[in-house]
DNA sequence: CTGTATCCACGTTGATACTG
DNA sequence: CAGTATCAACGTGGATACAG
């Protein structure tokens, strides 16, 4: 998403809300960006084991145009550009913490009964 | 999704979660069904305007399977089906809460920073 | 180091027609 | 009414090679 006329009318919040942070990686990012400040593109490349690097520019540039990541080029030999989140992405990654405590509850009682029953 | 050997390890419980939701009209389903409570098919199709009928059995299937749905079948002529959230289902809408909230938040400023600015 | 450019496989979504 | 079947189109994600 983000480039420019993707986004349909949304019916409710939950479908903005979505429309940003789908794509494979994007809640990891915003984990890794929200645990670690200020992440270098190699680090972050490092921090999500299986992510290509189209991938990650990608979903770095969408998040970039959807106003939840700020990237920052220092113009040094060798080139080094940082990410942080902005106060949206903060925000959004607040509001993902129930979901991801939902999920988190689910693993365990699925393990469980995976195990027990 | 759901329909055995799709999902991988989770990274974290967002993961899990977003597994589940990610589909076109599933957090819409979610909506309908804790709103309405019980819905028929045919009912859960209107209020999903664009929907068409694969995709609505397809993601109530899934849903039904990550236990996030009930399913009823009433013997009947005409045939009638009921579908409804099932606790899971229903803490799952609880925690797409804050999402919506944000993506609700976040539509409202960019409308304003489209017409005022 | 930080990306870009291609090419390709696959899954998801969609339109349409048909069945119990 | 409540699905099922089929086929097509598209987008996403991935591998690899190359560039500034």
């Amino acid at each position: 998403m983000a480039a420019g006329a993707r986004r349909g009318p949304y019916v409710c919040g939950i479908d903005a809300a979505m429309d940003v942070v789908s794509g494979k990686w994007k809640s990891l990012i915003l984990w890794e960006l929200n645990n670690y400040g200020a992440r270098r593109f190699g680090e972050l490349r490092r921090g999500l084991p299986g992510v290509s690097e189209k991938m990650l520019i990608q979903h770095l540039r969408e998040m970039e145009e959807d106003g939840l990541v700020h990237r920052e080029v220092y113009r040094e030999v060798p080139p080094r550009v940082e990410y942080s989140l902005t106060e949206d992405g903060t925000s959004l990654n607040e509001a993902l913490g129930p979901l991801g405590a939902w999920g988190t509850a689910r693993r365990e009682r699925l393990t469980i009964e995976q195990s027990g029953v």
